[in-house]
DNA sequence: ATTTGTTCATTTGTATACAAACTGTATGCA
DNA sequence: TGCATACAGTTTGTATACAAATGAACAAAT
């Protein structure tokens, strides 16, 4: 009946980041989640050092174990990294990907339409999470991974803000297109169009950080990573 | 006097992994571990933990700990995403230096120097982590670091092969003077400079893979993740 | 002879008791 | 009043005993 606790609780970690229902920075408390998931103290901690390895949480010697923060320093570094990587993930995708795989994310990309239409934030953000993480699960790539997933945490948190915004969601049907493009273009294992639909589509994400969060002045040189070099 | 078993324990484990005295796959016993660091085995497993996320150990559900494989598919996952995060953290170091960190590598530098004059394979191959290893400090970026460590392990362990070697050490001298016009670049800030120095510095480091280990058919498409479009 | 099933030794995983470290409050002194 | 220090309560870290799972050896059956 009890699958795997420890499993169960680190999805359900995993989920209260994702969504900011705990906030960045927000304490966690041992024997209270120990008690809650009846899971002893040990296993419990096992749990937070994975996940503060992945980058849902952090720790410090003998102080408690947190979610992790997001800062204007985070999101600094955050634009330098995501063009270059989410593109690179996108390449390989179409390099790699199996033909099971493609249906898998098509299948996904069919919740994620739907979650467009209920207009449920969350259910819009996760679904978004989940088909990003396909596509990292199809670059199959063991060195991008870790820096991807970081990426994707934080992305998605950030998101959260904008996703859950009602209205005619211009943006959120040009996302699901970018989506369909670039299941189109890694079915056809089409590595440049691929790479290119990444970029394309961060812009589009850059474009509502912008309005929502982002700091005028990180602007400036955001492209340089992919079109090639910089004066 | 004995400042932190956890501490030391875990630096121990790195340099048995990457110095290759603990073969890749190798089986990891927690209770003679624990005996001979004077440590329970709940520490010991935190460790071990930390390091499997690393990428320095490797573990699976009711499985012994092993040290991290390294196989053939490993390592072209390897070369496709090296050049790129090499690039990328140079050109942040060079972006985001401070003038103590720029002296600290310059000691290091120092340091390596030493370690080619000595012969000492493995003292060669750790000084050259280290040197890279501070310059992805330098760097500063949270999301790029992780792929970056990854890479240096396995770049560190596979290494070993040809750091070992004796002779003339031609590409050792060539490798040195990089090192020296990174130090050069990422103190003046230059960083196309910085960034080309490291695919320089990677090209030359492919040769020799490729003289020591490298299958001749993954040579193709290396150079796709930064020149430009492939066709 | 090969496969299937069972037992047992070894190893991994969890619970819990205890030790160490930290945080906040109160007290003493200038 | 302002600061330092000591103490108490709480939280984190470690050791150890116990439970669960695995793999290897061996027996039985096709």
């Amino acid at each position: 009946m009890t699958k795997d606790k420890k499993q169960q609780l680190s999805e359900a970690i995993q989920h209260n980041v994702l969504t900011l229902q705990w906030a960045p920075g927000q304490d966690l408390d041992e024997s209270s989640l120990s008690l809650q998931f009846g899971l002893s103290r040990t296993p419990l901690r096992e749990v937070f050092r994975d996940l503060a390895g992945q980058g849902f949480l952090s720790q410090k010697q003998h102080r408690n174990t947190r979610v992790a923060e997001l800062s204007h320093q985070t999101l600094r570094e955050f634009f330098q990294a995501a063009p270059m990587i989410y593109s690179a993930i996108m390449r390989l995708a179409a390099e790699n990907r199996t033909s099971a795989q493609v249906q898998q994310l098509e299948a996904i990309q069919d919740d994620f339409e739907q979650a467009l239409a209920s207009a449920d934030g969350q259910a819009r953000s996760l679904a978004n999470h989940r088909f990003h993480k396909q596509t990292a699960l199809m670059a199959n790539n063991r060195y991008l991974l870790p820096s991807f997933e970081r990426l994707l945490i934080d992305h998605t948190r950030i998101g959260q803000t904008f996703f859950r915004t009602a209205g005619p969601d211009q943006p959120m049907s040009e996302a699901s297109d970018h989506h369909r493009q670039m299941i189109a273009a890694i079915s056809a294992g089409d590595v440049a169009r691929a790479g290119d639909l990444a970029i394309e589509h961060w812009n589009l994400s850059r474009a509502q950080f912008a309005q929502f969060v982002m700091p005028q002045s990180l602007d400036v040189n955001l492209g340089q990573w992919i079109q090639g070099e910089p004066s």
